[in-house]
DNA sequence: CTTGCACCTCTAGTCGCTAGAGGATGTAGG
DNA sequence: CCTACATCCTCTAGCGACTAGAGGTGCAAG
């Protein structure tokens, strides 16, 4: 098993060097060992770590939560039902935004269609955004 | 016209008082007054102005996007070809995030249904978790 | 041997607030 | 008039998850 650089690191699993480093700070990532010139030095292993929080990390999981998915990864005899949980909870915050996120879009539709282009003082997106009486969508 | 407590205006606008504090910090807000006792008086106009913030806001709006449309409608006889480009960069954001996020929605729900409750080393969370080729989606 | 890139640490900045310290003001009741 | 208490004031620091930059060292190629 040959050692990588952080720079090699970061390429390999798509988290930036400055990234790599920061998430060794918060403890999210253990210390690797370094070189002669005091460089740090990865093994392999190291690379699916990091594309684990990569992946978690784009499906939104906090920091947090990544730290509790990665202790459960490091013991596998324990129960996934923690696992389950955090994903669940997860599944639903992304619900609720695509719920609100929809709500938005149309108002923000119903806002762009109504422009006619001309003066402010005419202008459906000002006018909506100074009454909030005028959205179509209560939902906030 | 009565004069207005910053508590008074934050109950009526919905925006907490040291929000309020903060956009006349940063400067999106006007500074109103103060009574004799250095403590300020808004009016009912500053009322407006804060719930054209707060409805922006709740569209998620940037703070840069609502100075700019707070401008546009102080000079009704602007064109309002801005408002209505900032209104539509904003959908086709909001649209982007309802695209990632559906994919994400999808990728949870896979997750979540195929485990089986049992241990960490068969669940199927922690599973896709590490390897991203098990991604059924590839949106990322 | 020098050039130039990648690495090191450290601090500070980003965004949009929020929390808290420590003190002044305003108001209602006694 | 005094006291109690809510509300106000300013100021600084903190949140999450990085990102940017300064100022310096290591390393490999030509």
């Amino acid at each position: 098993m040959k050692k990588i650089t952080i720079g090699e690191a970061a390429r390999q699993s798509g988290v930036k060097v400055p990234t790599i480093r920061y998430y060794e700070g918060i403890g999210l990532l253990s210390a690797p060992s370094r070189s002669e010139g005091n460089q740090r030095s990865y093994e392999p292993a190291d690379l699916n770590r990091l594309a684990f929080i990569r992946h978690a990390r784009e499906l939104g999981f906090e920091i947090d939560a990544i730290r509790t998915l990665l202790h459960l990864q490091d013991d596998p005899d324990q129960s996934c039902a923690s696992a389950d949980a955090i994903a669940k909870a997860r599944l639903i915050e992304v619900e609720q935004r695509i719920r609100s996120l929809n709500a938005l879009k149309a108002e923000l539709e119903q806002m762009v269609e109504g422009c006619g282009h001309g003066r402010v003082d005419q202008c459906r997106v000002i006018e909506v955004l100074a009454d909030h009486g005028k959205c179509a969508h209560p939902h906030h």
